[in-house]
RNA sequence: GAGGGGGUAGCUCAGUUGGUUAGAGCCCCGGACUCAUAAUCCGGUCGUCGUGGGUUCGAGCCCCACCCUCCUCACCA
């Protein structure tokens, strides 16, 4: 079976991650971690894009070289929050980096061999201050916004990539194959873009220098979307002969099966990225996924206005985990959502803290009185094994469709039935009862065995407070680490072997201090 | 301007091919319970379904007009 394959975006680096950067990493992380457990070899993909303009420009700003701007950036920025979100990458790819350079540099050559490559001109209002093209939403009444000037209509001799070629065969395949653009609002939209007119698209640029090369024209770099989209392949050996190791992981990995994308990039991703590869004779990626906004006060984030939250600005008050989850179990993955602290704080107190942490805490408490801290002997309630099995399937069908919100959903629904169960099933009085013993066992037993269910499922989602939870319920000495914890056999009733030694550890989700109500 | 979403309880949203008293979660109120992070469980209040017309025995779901809001309309990551 072929390995998963998942792809960030690379982002770019004229500014650290917002909440926006993160939503959509975290989204993959989860995907990805999910797969792992479904047993899956999966490869997960993040980077950053380096060349450009903008990143120019930044640096020149900063007064520094724009590798080392990037460098700095990626540096002490963008790797420390993936690794403080938690976030299990199994490759970081930069666009500067040589094995990257080097493979877009021969993939152009190869189009260009294959004659879809052509010298033609770049032709649109110029403006002499800014020494840029402008764009014709740019300007207004024909004048430049920051000189306030007419802009001169200029041409530039720029290579342009033959993407009108492959318009009929891309409207082809996304009526054929509706799941490799989702949702279905956003391969509308692609779809209404592809049947109108679509020109070649220009490939080069010579009025800056920070990018690649173009190989047969050095005084010009290559478009920074043409060289970003390819990191997803040069990212697994793109290009590599087909024996090296580059080759052979090339082999292995692609295509791509979900590409995530924000819907602001779609149309690259799902119009010029495809075009790109048929050209070259390469699969198509399985899927490319545009998710919505986050919108904070009811406008979208923003990485150059200052509308960007840190991911710190929330995990410092939440915690990692509660970030994780939060996101993908309040928004429909493929919408726009509003994010509010108030509403992330109501979710926090009612779904972990109340519902989640606080079962572990009561089961946790129980088993420490009631049975001398050791799990007791296998029993079995119908009546839980079922909502189970049930939950199991519909999460995984969910999850697997990227539809996070049903998946968590149902998790979560399975956690408030044991909640359910406790709270009918009475455990403190029946203790009371000393020839209740054995019920009273069974009752403790079907808590724990739930629970541990619970965790597995959550663990893709909530990593480090699941591995807590696991561990707190014996289960890392007698079942292995969570992480080898198969979802196709989470169902399984009665794996908690009886003896197993429960810890009670801090509480999962401590209660949030009503300081911060303004 | 053209095309496409959406406007349903205080909040976030579900509502199949039109059909009896419009649903869920959160919030709020009441009850039960005490293992637990004053958590849990049960019950309850709340809605002229954007506005105005129309079709129909019957419309949140269909038609017309209008208002509001969001998105797309190419090379801006």
């Amino acid at each position: 079976m072929k390995p998963f394959y998942l792809t960030t975006p690379i982002y770019y680096v004229n500014d650290a991650p917002h909440i926006g950067h993160a939503y959509t990493t975290v989204a993959g992380d989860v995907l990805t971690r999910w797969h792992r457990q479904r047993g899956e070899d999966v490869f997960f993909l993040t980077g950053t894009d380096e060349h450009g303009e903008k990143v120019m420009r930044a640096a020149e700003k900063n007064n520094v070289s724009p590798q080392k701007w990037c460098d700095d950036l990626v540096e002490s920025a963008w790797k420390p929050t993936w690794s403080a979100l938690n976030i299990a990458n199994d490759d970081f790819i930069r666009t500067t980096e040589p094995r990257h350079e080097e493979r877009v540099q021969k993939f152009l050559t190869g189009l260009k061999d294959a004659g879809h490559i052509y010298l033609g001109k770049y032709e649109g209002p110029y403006c002499v201050g800014c020494e840029e093209f402008k764009l014709p939403g740019d300007l207004i009444d024909g004048n430049c916004t920051t000189h306030s000037r007419p802009c001169e209509i200029l041409s530039e001799e720029n290579w342009f990539f033959k993407l009108s070629a492959f318009v009929p065969a891309i409207i082809k395949h996304y009526e054929e194959n509706p799941a490799a653009c989702e949702p279905a609002s956003a391969r509308n939209e692609v779809l209404a873009f592809l049947k109108g007119e679509v020109s070649d698209l220009s490939i080069s640029r010579s009025t800056f220098d920070w990018g690649i090369p173009v190989p047969w024209d050095t005084k010009q770099v290559i478009y920074v979307w043409f060289d970003a989209l390819l990191n997803y392949a040069t990212a697994v050996g793109l290009t590599d002969d087909p024996t090296s190791e580059g080759g052979k992981k090339f082999a292995k990995y692609w295509p791509a099966d979900v590409h995530l994308v924000g819907k602001d990039i779609l149309r690259f991703h799902a119009v010029i990225w495809p075009a790109m590869l048929m050209a070259a004779g390469l699969p198509l990626p399985g899927k490319v996924f545009a998710h919505g906004w986050l919108l904070v006060g009811g406008e979208k984030m923003s990485k150059s206005k200052l509308t960007g939250i840190a991911p710190k600005d929330i995990t410092d008050t939440f915690g990692v985990d509660a970030f994780r989850y939060y996101f993908l179990r309040a928004i429909p993955f493929g919408s726009d959502g509003s994010f509010s602290w108030e509403d992330m704080a109501a979710r926090y107190t009612s779904e972990l803290a109340n519902d989640f942490g606080n079962l572990a805490s009561r089961l946790i408490a129980m088993i420490e009185k009631y049975c001398g801290g050791v799990i007791p002997a296998v029993a079995q309630s119908p009546e839980l094994s079922e909502a189970l099995a049930k939950t199991v399937v519909e999460a995984d069908a969910a999850i697997v469709a990227l539809d996070f919100q049903t998946g968590i959903n149902s998790i979560m629904d399975f956690c408030k039935k044991v909640n359910g169960y406790v709270t009918l099933t009475e455990p403190w009085k029946v203790a009371k009862d000393e020839s209740r013993t054995v019920e009273l066992n069974e009752i403790l037993y079907n808590i724990a065995e739930a629970i541990r269910a619970l965790a597995v499922l959550m663990h893709p989602i909530m990593p480090a407070t699941c591995e807590v939870l696991w561990s707190s319920l014996g289960a890392d000495k007698t079942l292995g680490t969570i992480a080898a914890q198969k979802i196709s056999e989470v169902a399984t009733w009665g794996q908690l072997p009886a003896g197993s030694q429960v810890v009670k550890g801090a509480v999962l989700f401590p209660r949030l201090e009503s300081a911060n109500e303004a």
